[in-house]
DNA sequence: CCCATAAATGGGAGGTTTGTCAATTTTAAA
DNA sequence: TTTAAAATTGACAAACCTCCCATTTATGGG
C-alpha cells in the first residue's frame, strides 16, 4: 500500500473510512491532471487507488461529487499555505510579487496537484473567483498605497491571474526553471505601474525558506500494521 | 443538411469526399470546444454530422487523427488571418496591440473555434511553439526599434501569450465584452516598457474594418453558451 | 473476547465507445 | 444509359463505463 498522497497524509490519523476516501483523492488527482475531469473514470481512480470500485461508491456518490471534493481540497490547501506565507507582510508591491512566487514553488511542490488546479481554475467558475478575491484585495491594497498606477478592474485581475496560470503551465510542463516565478513576478508588477528597477530588486529579492505545515510533509510515512490482501 | 461551419464552407467546392471530411470536423469542433479532445467521442462527432458512424472510419484513421487536423487547421486559418491584417503595419508597437485585439475578435467570431484553439493551445506543445514564433518577432522587432525596454525571453514571451489566453477564456465565458482586447493590449504595452501614455492610446486606437477572406464566413447565430466543461 | 456495525468486495445489469465489415446507394466517366 | 469505383450505411463484437447490491471482512466499544 502506498498512501503517499497529500489528502492520505493529512487523513492519516483519522479513521479507517476517512483514510480510503483520501486515497481515493489522491488518486483522483492524479488523473485528473493527466485526463482531465471529464475523462478519467471511476474504475481508472478505484484501481489506481488498489481498491474494488464497488468501494468508491462507498465513499463517493458518483464522479461529480469525487471531482468537487478534490478540487475544494486543493484550492483550500493553496489558500491556506499562501495565506499563512504572506501574513505579515504590509507592502502591496511585496504581496503581489511574493503571491507569484509562493504560489508556483508551492503548486511545483506536487506537480500532480498543480496540474489539477490547473484544469480545476478553468473548468469551475466558483472555484476561480474565490482565488480571484484574494488577488483583488492585494491589488487594492497597492492602489490605496498608491504603488500601482493602473486602474483595477475585472480584466486587470484576470489578465494578472492568466500571467500566473501561463508561467504554472511553462513550470510544469518542464519548458521554465524555478527562476521564471521571480521573472514573470517582475513583468507583472511592470504592468501594474512599479518603476522598472523597483520591480526587478523586488521581484528578485530571496524568499525565507518556506514554512512546511501539516499536509505538505511528503513521502515516509509509516505503513499500515495490517498488510493489505 | 447544414453544413453551417467553416472547415464546410472551405471545402464547398471540393469533392464529395473532402466535403464529407470537412462536415466531421466541423462537428468535431463543436464538440471539442464543448467536452475537450478526450472526452468527446466519434459516436457523438458522427452523429452530430448527421451520418453514421461508420463514415467516419472512412475518412479518419482514428479519433487521434481528427484531433490533429482539426487543431492544425484551426491554427492555420487563425494565423493567415491575423497575418494578412497586418501585413502592412512596420511598427512593432501597433503590431502587437493589433496582434492581441485582432486574435481575439477573430477567435470570438466563431466561439467554437476559439473554445476548439484555447483547448488545443494547452494541450498541443508544436501548435503552440508554432503561434509563439510569430509573437517572438514582433516583440524582437519592437526591442530593435527601440521601443520595448524589456528583456526578451522565452518567459516574457509565453507570458505575453497567455495574457491573451485569458482574455480569450474570459470573452468566451462572458465575463468580458468587446473592451477587454484593447484593455489586455494596454497592460501588454506597459509591461513591456511602452509609456503609459501611449500605450493607451495605441491600444485603443479604432482599427480599420477586418476584411473578411474566403472561409471566415458566415452568421454566428447559435446564442452565446456557457463555457467550457 | 464478543459481536453489532462499518467498510470493502467483486460480480453483474445495463449503457456507451471503438473500430470492422458486408450490403447498399451514390457518383461520375464512358 | 451503363457500370465500376467511391461513398455510405447500420449492425455488431469486444471493450469499457457507471452504478448497484448481496455478501464477506475488519474494527472497536463493552
Amino acid at each position: 500500500m502506498l498512501a503517499t498522497g497529500l489528502f492520505s497524509n493529512e487523513a492519516r490519523n483519522l479513521g479507517k473510512s476517512a483514510r480510503t476516501r483520501a486515497r481515493l483523492m489522491d488518486a483522483a488527482v492524479e488523473l485528473f491532471a493527466r485526463d482531465g475531469f471529464k475523462a478519467a473514470s471511476v474504475n481508472e481512480i478505484a484501481k489506481l487507488a488498489e481498491m474494488a470500485n464497488g468501494t468508491f461508491y462507498v465513499h463517493f456518490r458518483d464522479k461529480r461529487e469525487i471531482v468537487q471534493a478534490v478540487t475544494l481540497g486543493i484550492a483550500q490547501e493553496l489558500a491556506r499555505q499562501l495565506d499563512e506565507a504572506m501574513v505579515d507582510i504590509d507592502d502591496a508591491v511585496e504581496r503581489v510579487s511574493m503571491a507569484t512566487r509562493r504560489f508556483l514553488d508551492l503548486a511545483l511542490t506536487s506537480p500532480d496537484w498543480g496540474r489539477a488546479f490547473f484544469r480545476a481554475a478553468w473548468a469551475f467558475r466558483d472555484l476561480r473567483e474565490n482565488m480571484l478575491s484574494f488577488l483583488r484585495a492585494d491589488l487594492e491594497r497597492g492602489r490605496d498605497q498608491g504603488a500601482f498606477t493602473v486602474e483595477i478592474d475585472d480584466v486587470l485581475i484576470d489578465t494578472f491571474a492568466s500571467m500566473i496560470m501561463g508561467a504554472l503551465f511553462g513550470r510544469l510542463a518542464g519548458d521554465f526553471g524555478p527562476e521564471a516565478g521571480a521573472r514573470v513576478a517582475e513583468l507583472q508588477l511592470r504592468m501594474l505601474g512599479v518603476p522598472p528597477q523597483r520591480a526587478h530588486a523586488v521581484a528578485n529579492r530571496q524568499l525565507p525558506e518556506l514554512r512546511l505545515t501539516i499536509a505538505a510533509l511528503p513521502k515516509q510515512l509509516k505503513p499500515d500494521p495490517v498488510p493489505s490482501r
